[in-house]
RNA sequence: AGAGAGGUGUCCGAGCGGUCGAAGGAGCACGCCUGGAAAGCGUGUAUACCCCUAAAGGGUAUCGAGGGUUCGAAUCCCUUCCUCUCUACCA
């Protein structure tokens, strides 16, 4: 959530920004929110004069009970209930104000980085590098992972269909060791990069999701389980952050970083289609997600370290990729800056998105009530960044297509030692 | 899951209808004392929103959370969350 404040201050920049997100009126939009709240302080006002007012009364009544002036303190009484009931309704109109304002800036996106390009779609985004060699596929050496999954007996479809349904796949023998061989070595990874590792609950409360913006924007992207009133995780993203909801961390602490493995749900309603075959998409996924809790001013710097950190793991596992920044239109709805990092597919010649590095700024802290001590003493907010290190099934699809050939399926060096196998075979 | 107890400031802990943002202690900060330190003494020690601001000052709210009773609630009532003890169950 946009800090009013800022709006205030920085009107032309938000708008500005707002509008690389193509938001059709972010003036009116963003005047909306400072009238809001100009009403809302001027019934504090009101409110809080009454009420210090019914406050002193309360004091007088009280001084007259002790001094036995019994009368006097009915007759004080009896004046109070007009005050009272004026009170009561500018408490309501206050609730009211503060509700809708929340309720408004609920629905602004954050404000883009200035680094962020304008842009409608995908196609809009930034290729900011490419790495690794493309392999040249040919022939019966051109398999799709959901034909090689079969041939090798690694991944079950038709197992989780039977069991909960489509998109939940069973990993069985070699193809089940590799999700353990590939989690332990992201989590590896993150650990020698500095990053402290958790395991978080996967089943999340209400008010977690609305701190981290899930809710209520995604409502429908995630399983609820009802009886209990919990969202399944779409990502360890969720319960990783909300650990600092209501802190106030000292300057000292900072950065908070943290590294968590955590399967991942999403119900991904309405985005099925032949594009997103076997590996591609999937209502259960595996992935390790690191986070960080800066001080603002080292929130990018901290961006480009994950953003390195990310290429540093798709380097060692041999896989050609390429970093972008995501334009305006396509970043998420609370980033303020996003890359993404997408390896090649050899067999299905397309580029897979399995990482997404995102700095917040204080758009998370700020419903997160995360913040810290600075070295004059000042409760600021803190900045809030995630990142994939990395999502499996993608990896894994990516790693089957690249690598296979008459022999079978070669694995890269760096998970040898997890796997204690070279090849799938 | 059942029965009981309880949730107060950084921590411990008192308060159980009025002057309580909250006694007392510990901790912490600053000052005095000291050759230095400890002890001792003194002073200070929450957050949010808002008013007025040059500064100072002031208002409101907050004693797990939400609602209610009352002129007035940390104190009474209701709901809810959490913790502890005992019982039951269990990976």
């Amino acid at each position: 959530m946009l800090q009013v404040n800022e709006i205030r201050d920085n009107f032309d920049r938000a708008c500005e920004g707002l509008k690389k997100r193509n938001l059709p009126e972010p003036e009116s939009l963003l005047q909306e929110v400072l009238k809001l709240d100009d009403k809302r302080k001027q019934t504090q006002v009101e409110r809080d004069g009454l009420q210090a007012e019914s406050n002193a009364m309360a004091r007088q009544i009280g001084q007259l009970m002790k001094e036995g002036k019994k009368e006097e303190a009915e007759a004080a009484k009896r004046q109070t209930a007009a005050i009272k009931s004026k009170v009561k309704a500018l408490e309501e109109d206050y609730a009211t104000c503060e509700e809708s304002l929340i309720r408004l800036l609920y629905t602004i996106p954050n404000v883009p980085h200035p680094s962020v390009p304008a842009g409608k779609s995908a196609e809009d985004n930034e290729v900011v590098l490419q790495k690794g060699t493309i392999p040249a596929l040919t022939g019966t050496q051109k398999m799709p992972h959901w034909e090689l999954i079969k041939k090798y007996d690694i991944v079950d479809f038709e197992l989780g269909v039977k069991i909960t349904g489509a998109g939940f796949p069973v990993y069985k023998g070699k193809g089940a060791k590799l999700q353990r061989a590939l989690i332990n070595f992201f989590l590896d990874e993150a650990e020698k990069a500095g990053y402290k590792e958790v395991q978080p609950p996967i089943l999340i409360n209400e008010e977690s999701g609305y701190a981290t913006g899930q809710l209520p924007d995604k409502e429908g992207q995630m399983y609820l389980a009802g009886a209990d009133g919990l969202y399944l995780i779409p990502t360890a993203e969720v319960p990783i952050t909300n650990m600092y909801r209501n802190e106030v961390l000292s300057e000292s602490d900072l950065p908070k970083k943290n590294a968590g493995y955590t399967p991942c749900f999403r119900r991904e309603a309405g985005n099925w289609g032949a594009h997103v075959r076997g590996l591609n998409r999937l209502h259960q996924f595996d992935k390790v997600e690191i986070v960080q809790i800066t001080h603002p001013d080292q929130s990018y710097p901290s961006l480009e370290e994950m953003s390195l950190h990310v290429q540093g793991l798709l380097q060692k596992l041999e896989l050609p990729y390429r970093v972008l920044r995501l334009c305006g239109g396509d970043m998420g709805f609370t980033a303020a800056l996003t890359y993404d990092m997408e390896v090649f597919s050899a067999a299905q010649e397309r580029w897979l998105e399995v990482s997404s590095v995102s700095n917040f700024e204080t758009y998370q802290s700020n419903r997160l009530k995360l913040r810290f001590k600075n070295q004059d003493k000042k409760t600021v907010l803190a900045h809030t960044l995630n990142g994939s290190a990395l999502a499996l099934p993608r990896i894994v699809a990516a790693l089957l297509e690249n690598n296979q050939s008459d022999q079978g399926i070669r694995m890269p060096q760096v998970l040898v030692p997890y796997l204690g196998f070279e090849w799938i075979s």
